[in-house]
RNA sequence: GGGGGAGUUCCCGAGCGGCCAAAGGGGGCAGACUGUAAAUCUGUUGUCAACGACUUCGGUGGUUCAAAUCCACUCUCCCCCA
């Protein structure tokens, strides 16, 4: 017997609310259910936190549910308020759809759209287009200010500026739910927690207009167990566009995952069969470090293909293990005429370090390596005899490398 | 429209004429310890030609030998009243 997606969803604990469990579960049983997720573009690449959204559209799709991923086009000119503490600035045109083209371009590695079995659109074909009357005509009369303003992600921001203009977030965000119903017949709407009154509002409008039933079932927020938000690095999110963060950083940031969150990780973000989950959780000590090499592997060839993530893999496996291809270390041409200066000029030169001061600081403190040599000199000079092969393998720190490469 | 309060370095938050590049915490970075984990301890955390110089405390212009701190104007936000 086939397992409802609901039960796969559940078991490998996606799930964080739902409207009405037993008719959603119902639901899902039918082959060609439909149901949407949101995406705001408010970058130009997908990060980590929308791989879950992606897996669940792959976990539907697989069980014969059709997905629609929603573009945020036209919602994206207003901003949704939920988990924000403060109004950001306006996006132009250009950029939102310039945006919009590149989600779309990244999630097609992820889904087919192509075949009618996942649908893509854009809330830009209905908001920019809707009168302002009209639309407050058909629906406002839905909406009451105490029932709005009872919303978690309004009472947060009640204090600190909330404007009318966010405030209308809620009510399009809802009235995408009814038009997808209208069109695709879409009686579900997904999203991360942090959606949950947006979510409700969309179904409760289907219910009001069109008599109909409509659910809403949110997913937890990955976070990690130190408290942060899943995939926050240093520098902002964990793009997975390789040239805002290359394969091999990207298989980083999960090898180096903190133990409590490996296998739910591995549950929410990879394919992985849930028996071998259970196996890798009886891990202990330093045997987890299995776990999390297959994790990082798993991870990074569903973004970038086993190809790049084989690379990555054995990157890692030659820098921190000894033996192995490194040919896929993050690496930074060298010109020639560079030859001479100091390493602190070169760091901070090439951007690999945010000033010069703080390159300083790292040598200072012994936390920069040439090829595995502590640099003990403050104003060492990069010549051609620290080059093998016109190579050299920069460390600083204790697991951030950079191979420097001679220009010819 | 009237009255009150606030804007400080990555974040929170002290400072309220010189001792302020600015307490404290968080975060970041480095070192020790380790398992490329966590926890802990130590150091560090504006920029530079670096025991000194330069630029920062919403903006602009003043007062002063000297301003994040005082004055004027201005922008933004919060609270109360209308």
């Amino acid at each position: 017997m086939k397992t409802n997606v609901y039960d796969t969803l559940l078991e490998r604990d996606y799930i964080a609310q739902v409207t009405h469990e037993d008719e959603v579960r119902e639901y899902l049983s039918h082959e060609g259910a439909t149901f949407y997720v949101g995406f705001d573009p408010t970058a130009d690449s997908l990060h980590a936190g929308h791989l879950v959204q992606i897996m669940i559209m792959s976990h539907m799709q697989r069980a014969g549910i059709r997905p629609i991923a929603l573009m945020g086009g036209g919602t994206g000119y207003i901003g949704d308020p939920s988990g924000r503490t403060d109004m950001r600035g306006f996006m132009t045109p250009e950029i939102i759809e310039h945006n919009v083209g590149c989600f779309v371009e990244q999630m097609g590695r992820f889904l087919d759209f192509s075949s009618d079995k996942v649908i893509l659109d854009n809330n830009a074909n209905w908001l920019l287009p809707a009168k302002y009357i009209e639309f407050i005509r058909e629906v406002g009369p839905h909406f009451t200010i105490s029932r709005m303003l009872a919303a978690d992600c309004y009472k947060q921001r009640l204090d600190s500026g909330l404007t009318f203009l966010e405030f209308n977030y809620m009510m399009l965000q809802a009235y995408d739910f009814l038009m997808l119903f209208r069109r695709y017949g879409c009686r579900l709407q997904c999203g991360g927690d942090d959606q949950w009154s947006n979510i409700i509002a969309g179904a409760e409008l289907i219910r009001k207009k069109e008599q109909e039933p409509a659910y809403g079932l949110t997913f937890k927020l990955l976070e990690t167990a130190s408290g942060q938000k899943m995939g926050k690095t240093a520098k902002g999110a964990l793009w997975l566009d390789e040239e805002k963060c290359s394969v091999y950083d990207f298989y980083q940031y999960w090898r180096n995952a903190d133990d409590a969150d490996v296998t739910k990780y591995m549950r929410v973000l990879t394919f992985i069969d849930m028996e071998e989950i259970r196996a890798y959780d009886k891990l202990e000590g330093a045997a987890v470090n299995e776990a999390k090499k297959r994790l990082a592997y798993e991870i990074t060839a569903l973004v970038h293909g086993h190809e790049k993530a084989k690379k990555a893999e054995e990157a890692a496996a030659s820098l921190f293990g000894g033996g192995g291809d490194d040919s896929s270390v993050p690496s930074e041409t060298i010109g020639r005429d560079e030859l001479g200066n100091t390493f602190i000029d070169v760091l901070a030169g090439h951007g690999l370090l945010k000033s010069k001061g703080e390159a300083r600081r790292l040598i200072e403190q012994g936390g920069l390596y040439v090829n595995d040599q502590a640099v003990s000199e403050l104003y060492e000079v990069l010549d051609e005899s620290k080059f093998d092969d016109g190579e050299l393998l920069l460390r600083m720190g204790k697991k951030r490398y950079v191979k420097l490469i001679l220009a010819d």
